[in-house]
DNA sequence: CCAAAAGTGTTCATTTTACACCCATGT
DNA sequence: ACATGGGTGTAAAATGAACACTTTTGG
């Protein structure tokens, strides 16, 4: 840094960083800490995620994405996290690559920036109730539009809200975003609430359990004062999957397998279904 | 650069490349540009790659992906097209984004390098019949196992086998490997090399037609010396669709729209199909 | 017993698969 | 005519959607 100027600097390389979207599902009252809902209690589920303000120029005031720069010793994954750590102190256990922002137009007085942009989900008992601490606040998905977003940051919340709306179905990810144990109607109205469409109960539980991802753990929950329902727990299938989501890497990153770059979320692809549909362009 | 030793830089930026893995059909006869094989004609296809010699250290003699750095006055897509172009010449009409490879193991003597994955489809007409300059070389892709490969490009280049084997019944996909005209029986004889499966070519013509992106040109091609097949080609349908794929970018890149990084080539996702297979995970 | 949610069954429509068949063309 | 691939029809199987129904619980 600081040698040359910025229009001859623009020739060589352009500043990289990571910038995460952290989605978690919260009700109506979430921004407040009247915390009155208990035990996975919540009247029409919406995503929330978190958002920093901005200090310094450019965008000062506005809210940004989580984010920062990416060291040389470390992944980007782990830059992602430790970003995330240092700012909103927040513990994904689910942390994807999600797309790489450049360009030239990306830049704000200074060199343009390449942005990898990952997404995070986080369960309900992780968001420390949406705690605010000044320049971190949680925001509601779909009261975004009156907010001014620092750079293209809006753009980067629609492509993570996307991937997830199209992936919500995935054992995987509905279980990570409602936490370690749920019960299947839970499941469902997270699914219906992220996907905003109406999904039969009955089949949706069929489906759920023929993935063969849920283990019963044994325990019962009562949601409200009827019959208690069964517990269940994600868990990863045995055998290795023939096929991974795009082939895209996602690191674990729970405290037991941080750090090892290993963690591999296959997801089953199109060679069983999502290819066989024939699909559109442009 | 140019200032610290390398330790010192580890906390700092890593170096930013890009990469790209361009895959184009070809027949066993490829490497040797006896071009008999005419207006697409191959036995048995298969996957070729080009690959670009190294002569520097590290890996000098090794082979190596192209690619390239990325400056900071050009998108990622624009940074991997120019590298493409200046190592190969090559002007591939499909180019998008893979995986972003990072980690403080990715370094060779230097500083740790992220580079930015991409992957390119090119057809027949465009690969030069794999014509080889001295320092770039096209190989099959099962002829790989031999090789000395660069760096972590192995694992790159699987990265990319797997994303078109799952994804290659997408029409625009197989279009774009097999050319801008094509039979239906090419088609299928491509998907069918491509994903190493057999496929019901009556079903298989009937899905594809039915995608509605086909457009019959009303010209008829002979590829033995039996009836004539009716030629199609590529068209992107006519409204827009309700899921892209991952919601990733992807910029067409050929001649007409390059440089607006506006090209979105949509393709159905999980919301009809993929996503309703529930599927594992880790 | 009633209300409400858990959980199971059953039917019907749609899609996928398998494979038989007819058609067009050059020899 | 016949061999060969182009192209269509169709019945069975699998999947998915809709919804009726039984069970368990607290009041």
């Amino acid at each position: 840094m600081g040698y040359g100027n910025v229009s001859e600097r623009r020739r060589g390389q352009p500043d990289l960083g990571v910038s995460v979207v952290i989605l978690a599902l919260g009700d109506a009252a979430c921004a407040a800490p009247d915390a009155q809902a208990a035990d996975g209690e919540w009247s029409r589920a919406r995503l929330w995620l978190p958002l920093v303000r901005r200090v310094k120029q450019p965008f000062a005031g506005c809210w940004a994405l989580p984010g920062g720069g990416v060291r040389a010793d470390e992944s980007l994954e782990r830059a992602a996290y430790r970003a995330l750590e240092s700012t909103t102190r927040l513990h994904p256990r689910y942390l994807e690559q999600l797309h790489a922002f450049s360009g030239p137009d990306r830049s704000h007085g200074g060199l343009p920036m390449v942005t990898i942009a990952h997404w995070a989900l986080v369960g309900r008992a992780e968001t420390h109730d949406f705690a605010s601490d000044g320049t971190v606040r949680w925001f509601a998905e779909d009261a975004l539009d009156s907010l001014e977003l620092a750079f293209d940051h809006r753009r980067i919340i629609d492509h993570a809200l996307r991937r997830l709306r199209t992936r919500i179905e995935v054992p995987s990810l509905v279980a990570r975003l409602v936490g370690p144990t749920f019960t299947l109607r839970q499941l469902h109205d997270v699914v219906e609430a992220v996907s905003g469409q109406g999904i039969d109960l009955a089949n949706f539980r069929r489906k759920m359990l023929a993935s063969g991802q849920l283990e019963d753990t044994g325990r019962k929950r009562r949601e409200g004062r009827q019959r208690p329902a069964a517990v269940y727990r994600y868990v990863a299938a045995a055998d290795p999957w023939p096929y991974a989501w795009e082939g895209e890497r996602l690191d674990a990153l729970d405290p037991a397998s941080r750090g090892t770059g290993a963690g591999e979320d296959g997801v089953a692809d199109s060679a069983d279904d999502a290819l066989s549909a024939l699909m559109p362009s442009r």
